[in-house]
DNA sequence: AATTCCAGAGAACAGTTGTTAACTGCATGG
DNA sequence: CCATGCAGTTAACAACTGTTCTCTGGAATT
């Protein structure tokens, strides 16, 4: 299916590729509203004029940022939930798989937290646009389990926005521990998934009592 | 007790409190690491060098911000988790509160939500101290309900902490209901009260059967 | 082999930025 | 009443920004 794209093809998605990836690691410091189109071309070595030939702006770019960040994460979020054994032993894989993601791609997680709530609104509806497939995924398969008979659709939706949005509040936290100081970081790291541990029993608790 | 300033000082404060109005007001579309000293400056109608007699930065305007923003928010607080009253009734009282909030204050509200996870780290740690202190807050409140007889310390945090999430969720999206089109606004408000309701009683059912 | 196409370079543009220095005028305290 | 302090002004600086137009070299097409 896929065709071996020509040299000049594949020059261009190399570049492209380097502008994401320098404007994201230009983002560690700063958000997207204040991120110069000339910054990320100099950062990669290329003239500015350059940059017009894949994005029409750095807003336009943070779009692409967003589907390079959270694209990819769909198969990987319907399996997380769908996962079978013991009730407590989903939860604490499930809590381990967000600290390897955070560990393997910090800088996507820190700029989707910031450009969630951040200045530039198209972006802002990109990632709101992914976390609600994200919430109906999950939706989903909450209503495969068995536990989820009587639900209405709407109280199965909001129990997913409820696990989504904890996910991510989990995920930066994973994130300021592996940013603080390296002493503390394996100390921050365990405290951290044990709070949010105990924070999605709580929320299972809830959930499982929800038709009494 | 307050002394009364002489011209010279209120006219100062007269000033500086207009120069932290117009940066909110720039911050509806931008975020706190693009915002121009020379920007507000100019909002305000003084000299660029002016900015100079009340911050060091824009990033120093910004920490001043988040006290203008969640300093005097402790009362209210303190207040709203310890009402009395019937369970259901004090969630949907607790609900109605912050929608009250960002329906007076959605400046603040979306600054704190923006820059919590925002590029200027010095912001990021103010509002992280700010919310860490709401937090203990809530967990003193919650240690007076007969309901966490037998809940050690950590497992109140860990509940406070979650509450507190949850309500600064909520706060964002009533300031997204009240930033959309008008005509969907009053739709789009009571469909957030409803699920804000449902999650926080959802998260209030698992505290209760915590220590089956 | 000749032609078209196009990713990237180069130069120039008007405007913007933060920061400095020296100033002015007025409220303040002696 | 007079000298001091200090909020705000004015002017100038080097550095930076996004965007335009023109050009070039080599891959792609015929």
């Amino acid at each position: 299916m896929s065709h071996t794209l020509g040299i000049r093809q594949a020059q261009k998605q190399k570049t492209r590729q380097a502008l994401l990836d320098a404007a994201l690691g230009l983002l560690e410091e700063q958000s997207l509203s204040s991120l110069g189109l000339r910054e990320v071309t100099r950062a990669v070595g290329v003239a500015p004029t350059a940059f017009y030939r894949h994005f029409r702006s750095t807003a336009d770019l943070g779009v692409a940022l967003v589907e390079e960040a959270l694209g990819s994460l769909h198969p990987m979020i319907r399996t997380t939930v769908s996962t079978t054994g013991d009730r407590e032993e989903r939860v604490v894989r499930t809590i381990d798989l967000i600290a390897r993601h955070v560990d393997g791609y910090p800088a996507h997680v820190r700029f989707i937290a910031r450009e969630r709530h951040g200045g530039v609104q198209p972006v802002r509806e990109a990632i709101r646009g992914q976390l609600t497939r994200f919430a109906q995924e999950v939706k989903d398969e909450l209503a495969k389990d068995p536990v989820s008979e009587g639900w209405s659709e709407d109280d199965l939706l909001m129990l997913a926005h409820l696990y989504v949005d904890q996910m991510l509040s989990t995920a930066s936290l994973f994130l300021e521990a592996l940013e603080g100081p390296e002493e503390e970081r394996p100390a921050r790291t365990r405290e951290v998934a044990q709070l949010a541990t105990r924070q999605m029993r709580l929320i299972g608790l809830g959930r499982h009592h929800w038709l009494d």
